[in-house]
DNA sequence: CAGTATCCCGTCCGATACTG
DNA sequence: CAGTATCGGACGGGATACTG
């Protein structure tokens, strides 16, 4: 496949398919639960124990529109006290996979971009360079 | 390496390495802007119409924040009328390869995943099935 | 234990109008 | 041509309080 080819990938029917992905795994707390589930099935508890800073709101939201996409499934023991154990998904566990290739991308070139931001952030500071 | 040493480059630090770049390609036209400005060197207005739907103010942020992170450079000539090109910097373009990874998958998986949305949204319309 | 309900703020995004 | 300014709606996300 080209290079023209693959961008069209992204760029095919207005990047609709990666728009859906991304609208996902954008969220702040996706990725986390998802890597995290990695590890097996896991309670709710556990894994908010597991990701620090994730509130149960958020937590519960987060789980909610995996398992409605399909990457996450809960299932409830009827027992007292409750108990529910959510699991990655085949498809879930797909996703691991380009996850992880994005963020070997961040760890390799985010020094570089806070670099940017700096020189970026001062270069707009400063009134513009002028001839004279 | 292992799967659970790759989900650690997610977890890490939790996940501040993979969240910059989220914040920046989970807004709507980054990738579009990338992947159509893998083609070469381009004017505002091209790029404009060579992506749909984008506005001047959205694809001016867009740019702004590209630059910032020092994934496109901004060129201005000294013309009357002006001339603005915008090009990919050697970073911008590494950027490709793993949205064309993820945009793999979301191709793959997207039926899937609507699929799950539509029965998904049934049942919670559905009062929750009861015995008896 | 595993959630819900409510409040509130910041940001994304679109629409529209104006300018060096 | 390549922007900027302003407005408004929608949503993500944090804090807090309550519950089967």
């Amino acid at each position: 496949m080209s290079s023209y080819e693959k961008t069209c990938l992204i760029r095919g029917d207005g990047g609709r398919a990666i728009r859906s992905i991304l609208d996902r795994i954008g969220n702040k707390w996706t990725l986390l639960v998802v890597a995290t589930l990695e590890g097996g099935s896991m309670r709710f508890t556990e894994l908010q124990q597991r990701i620090p800073g994730v509130s149960q709101r958020m937590l519960t939201r987060t789980l909610r529109l995996l398992e409605r996409d399909g990457l996450v499934t809960r299932t409830v023991h009827a027992e007292v006290p409750p108990r529910v154990e959510y699991e990655l998904t085949a498809t879930g566990r797909t996703l691991i996979a380009p996850a992880v290739t994005l963020a070997e991308w961040a760890v390799e070139h985010n020094p570089g971009i806070e670099r940017s931001h700096t020189s970026f952030d001062a270069r707009a500071a400063q009134p513009p360079p002028d001839v004279g």
